[in-house]
DNA sequence: TAAAACACGTGAGGC
DNA sequence: TGCCTCACGTGTTTT
């Protein structure tokens, strides 16, 4: 008969002592163990007296752990608006999703670092104006994305494992360099070699040492290095 | 055995006694009617039943707002273990966190990329080796940063506005590249140029159209730009 | 079956 | 005042 009066008296006794004391850390040790006892009683009780003990220093803990993992939230997040619950985690959605397009934004700009050069020309056409990143000083930056437009490769064995290259194609801005970096990434044993540019053209000669590949071979590596630098989604893995 | 109970049910008196009398009102009829007991309050009226309905649903609202929240945290924290309510905002803790690593060792790449340029030997010496970023199938790169190493640079003046420019330099690794940024962040008027490598020394001739700039001007631009490429400190904002 | 996670109604307190 | 956030104890569901 007196079963909801126990509980509700139960209720209101551990309830106003913690909220209007705040003994809250005091508790989870020393009271739980004054807790403890009486669970065990017999079966006969009514069942609502003695086992909600249990559940209470329980739920309590999960309570506290939840909050401390709020508050490690907040420590993480920069610029929370208010100390919500709610707004917590509104704020740590929203710096989730800001260091989203960041990290996007970041990518497309690495590699665009890792196939391409900047340049200084912001006239040019086919290049687009980027400002990066992560809050330092914005750099403006702008890239090129002429592609490598070859008009003539030649590979020829020149025997005793020389291989000569001679490579023509348009003097676009950053062309030069593509060229070399293309180049460069197949760590070739170069003898000796030249880069020309006249009338609107790139002239580039290579000798160079190779002991295993053919003309054949060295000629698809090339071609494949240049492809490489002229693909914009290429991340230049090299 | 009810020691404990009876203990905490005459705090609560007390307790309630002194800071509360105006409590009653809250519980609906069912429960205050056997609540009734002993209120001190002399105008222990249950006048409620109907105010609590408000605060209920809002509450439940509210509860349901911040759940909402956390299921908008699980859509944007990938890698989530469990759907415990603490295990997600757990792994929204750590994934910010690695975000957090993720972006300093990015912005470190990106400095190194603004400055330098990438090469493809590993065992070069004074390069180190980064490896990057955000997820995606690591790519080795490594970096090198041998500085342009001048044997000597003359630009002589030819009449009619064109400048040659000859240049000696050691040819280490990516110096190539280096002399043709250099070259190209100057927005010259180049009429022919040429590279040639030979010998471990890269010989560099350009012949240009120049208006402005006397011979000394052009040297000290020349100057300058290798110079910022060779420091590693500069942003190569240009 | 016991423990853990959760939703609920509720009073306190801040504004 | 009224609204809102919070912590609490409790019963139910999940594991």
């Amino acid at each position: 008969m007196e079963n909801i009066d126990d509980e509700y008296r139960n209720y209101w006794e551990t309830n106003t002592f913690l909220q209007t004391e705040e003994l809250d850390c005091y508790f989870d040790e020393s009271m739980s163990v004054s807790y403890e006892y009486e669970s065990s009683s017999p079966e006969g009780m009514q069942s609502s007296s003695s086992p909600p003990s249990k559940n209470i220093v329980s739920e309590r803990n999960r309570r506290k752990k939840l909050n401390e993992k709020l508050y490690a939230l907040r420590s993480v997040v920069p610029n929370i608006t208010k100390m919500d619950k709610a707004s917590t985690i509104r704020d740590a959605i929203e710096y989730i999703k800001s260091l989203h397009s960041e990290e996007k934004k970041i990518k497309a700009e690495i590699s665009e670092l890792e196939r391409g050069i900047m340049t200084s020309s912001p006239n040019s056409a086919n290049s687009e104006v980027i400002t990066s990143c992560c809050k330092r000083k914005r750099t403006k930056m702008v890239r090129c994305h002429d592609p490598i437009e070859v008009i003539e490769l030649r590979v020829s064995n020149m025997g005793e494992k020389t291989i000569v290259v001679s490579l023509e194609c348009n003097n676009k801005r950053d062309t030069i360099i593509k060229l070399c970096k293309a180049f460069e990434s197949l760590n070739l044993k170069i003898i000796t070699s030249s880069i020309n540019a006249f009338s609107g053209r790139l002239f580039k000669t290579v000798f160079l040492q190779d002991d295993e590949d053919d003309e054949n071979d060295l000629r698809v590596k090339i071609e494949d290095a240049i492809a490489a630098l002229n693909n914009p989604d290429s991340p230049m893995s090299y």
